[in-house]
DNA sequence: GCAGTAAGTTATTGGTCACTTACTTTGTTG
DNA sequence: CAACAAAGTAAGTGACCAATAACTTACTGC
């Protein structure tokens, strides 16, 4: 059995919880599951965490954190013309590489959603104040264009869909991209 | 007590199904809730569908079909110049005037992710023939173009999103539209 | 008006799940 | 090495929930 400090293990119920989440949602995903994919008993979850929602919502940060990161970075890499490109490419490499990210923005899209219908508007408050990082990270790398940004998040939110309803890389749906 | 048809009363409980699943998704909703919106005991709902899943599935097709049909509606009252108006202006009625049915396809989106996960191909398969007729629709209206199409639909997934995350009509997000 | 059927209910059951309590194990330090 | 703290577990608890079983109530045709 491998011992860890709480910071590292917190570190591991992120991840997994990420994992986790993406793929059966909030209210679908039991914290037996997290424990079990992070190799820990689950009442010792909540000495790391207070409560489920708390997992959720540092998983759901995270997630968002990372996905600017990938941006981020493939802007800085870019050269100035290029950067739309580039940022498409970030988005392509999510998609293959990394559709857990993907899978779960869209659960943090409708737990908001959830949360906000039952009253509770704090959650909600938190996840928009991290989005707006991300539209502000692609505001300003496409040049203060907002069209263009617009146009540039609408296009990622279309393929989040076709993913999250599994549709074939060869589909037609994907044609028009 | 008001008594019905058993189709009459599968039609209200598809009707409360949208409302309720759409709020709070599908493992978020306990037929309970579901029963007392129709205004009847929850066990006479397995009276009326097998299972919950089979609620679930005749509400998220109710959502798709009755949102095709408000596009098709705006097309066909458009003029042969102004179809994408026409439709940008059906998805605007439908953010103001029906805001449960876009919540709804979300978490239509993420409960395919979530069978898809589970194995269940049967569900994704169903659903994917019911948005493929939007996209064929939207496509249709359009032209034939797929570019406009996908540019169509992107942004009306951009918009599903920021109704999800709950940003207010004034905000920065919503100025690139 | 009564027999049959369709609409509807109450009570229950087996299972799951977030969270708690009380305990054990392992590393560290004076 | 002893004592203290920090990491971790086993065993519950109460609440909720999908689905079933068994029963009651109202309409309808003969």
């Amino acid at each position: 059995m491998v011992r860890m400090s709480a910071e590292e293990r917190r570190e591991s119920v992120i991840r997994a919880a990420v994992t986790e989440f993406a793929r059966t949602g909030y209210k679908g995903t039991s914290t037996e599951a997290i424990a079990r994919r992070v190799g820990v008993s689950q009442p010792y979850l909540f000495r790391l965490f207070p409560t489920k929602e708390a997992i959720f919502l540092a998983a759901a940060h995270r997630c968002l954190e990372e996905t600017g990161k990938v941006f981020a970075k493939a802007v800085e890499c870019a050269p100035p013309r290029g950067v739309l490109q580039a940022m498409a490419a970030a988005y392509d490499h999510l998609i293959t590489e990394d559709p857990e990210k993907l899978q779960m923005q869209m659960q943090i899209y409708v737990a908001v959603a959830s949360a906000e219908a039952a009253g509770d508007h704090e959650f909600g408050r938190t996840i928009r104040a991290a989005w707006l990082e991300l539209w502000d990270g692609a505001h300003l790398a496409l040049g203060g264009d907002v069209k263009e940004t617009t146009r540039f998040l609408a296009k990622g939110m279309l393929i989040n869909t076709l993913m999250s309803l599994g549709f074939p890389p060869d589909h037609r749906v994907w044609s028009g991209f």
